[in-house]
DNA sequence: TCAGTATTGATATATTGTATCCTTCGCAAA
DNA sequence: TTTGCGAAGGATACAATATATCAATACTGA
């Protein structure tokens, strides 16, 4: 898990520069995806986001502030399993869109793994002859996990 | 695109094999699947049913057939873009589930392909190593198609 | 301070998918 | 032939995910 005041910090000088401000909402937003160290829902996070809070948080806020997150790099969206979470390669500088996801296609676990380099390519070889000009920077794959396995068969 | 006649009779036969009929309704759906020859939404196999018919497809009813033909192996489901495609391999006896499916991030569009061993071997082990005992035998990928990449820049 | 823009609130609605219960249909055994 | 049973389909409600739109509020720079 990303050390969270760390990555508190990142996302505010990110959004510095990319010329947004880092509202208390953006954070509440952040801050449930980075301590979830998991991948949730919108409809979770605005959940987890009312816990302890009077202000309401509706879902339509959610969807905003998650798009917003997703264009700073900050989060992503897996859309295998309409869940979002948080960059771990926030810290980075350099190419954290690089992102790979195992998703269990029983318990719609998220596991975030990297594939080599001639994987990628291999990927990126059959794009290109099925005229696809690239792949997506963020892979999502389906898989299952172990526990899943088990109990399918 | 699938000779639809030879198609048509293909899944008969699997669903004859498969303990199920293959009534008006099911053969219906499955039609559509192969004369579309694109990937769609179970409500748009509706519309296209209810075209030139008087007994309307009702959503519910598309869903439980898609459900079932897919357990026949003669559609897939596309979970990274909600829709629906007849099987290319219909007719093939053996290894008709190891697909893989290029997906477009921004028209949709699926592309079928066929990755080398190697690829997918290297995918199964980074899997393995993340404590996925096995991607599925159906790998979505997505990326961007030529068109939507040269509109988006 | 004030104007303009970014942000958020509030509400409605679209899209995709599941649950449930009941009716109808087809086949097979009595 | 009829009757009974399970498969298939109809009807309805609702859950989960996501988008559209317009109004209110907050912040920032001139």
């Amino acid at each position: 898990m990303l050390d969270y005041e760390k990555a508190i910090s990142i996302a505010e000088q990110k959004c510095l520069q990319g010329g947004i401000r880092f509202t208390q909402r953006r954070k509440q937003v952040l801050s449930v995806l980075i301590k979830a160290d998991a991948a949730l829902s919108a409809y979770e996070i605005a959940e987890r986001c009312n816990i302890n809070s009077k202000n309401k948080m509706p879902a339509m806020s959610v969807y905003r502030i998650l798009d917003l997150l997703q264009d700073q790099n900050l989060i992503h969206r897996l859309e295998i399993a309409n869940k979002y979470v948080s960059c771990s390669h926030m810290a980075c500088s350099h190419e954290h869109d690089q992102s790979q996801f195992l998703i269990c296609g029983g318990c719609r676990h998220v596991e975030e793994i990297y594939l080599s380099p001639d994987a990628v390519d291999a990927l990126q070889t059959a794009a290109s002859s099925a005229g696809f000009s690239a792949i997506s920077p963020q892979l999502e794959i389906k898989g299952w996990c172990a526990e899943c396995r088990q109990s399918n068969e």
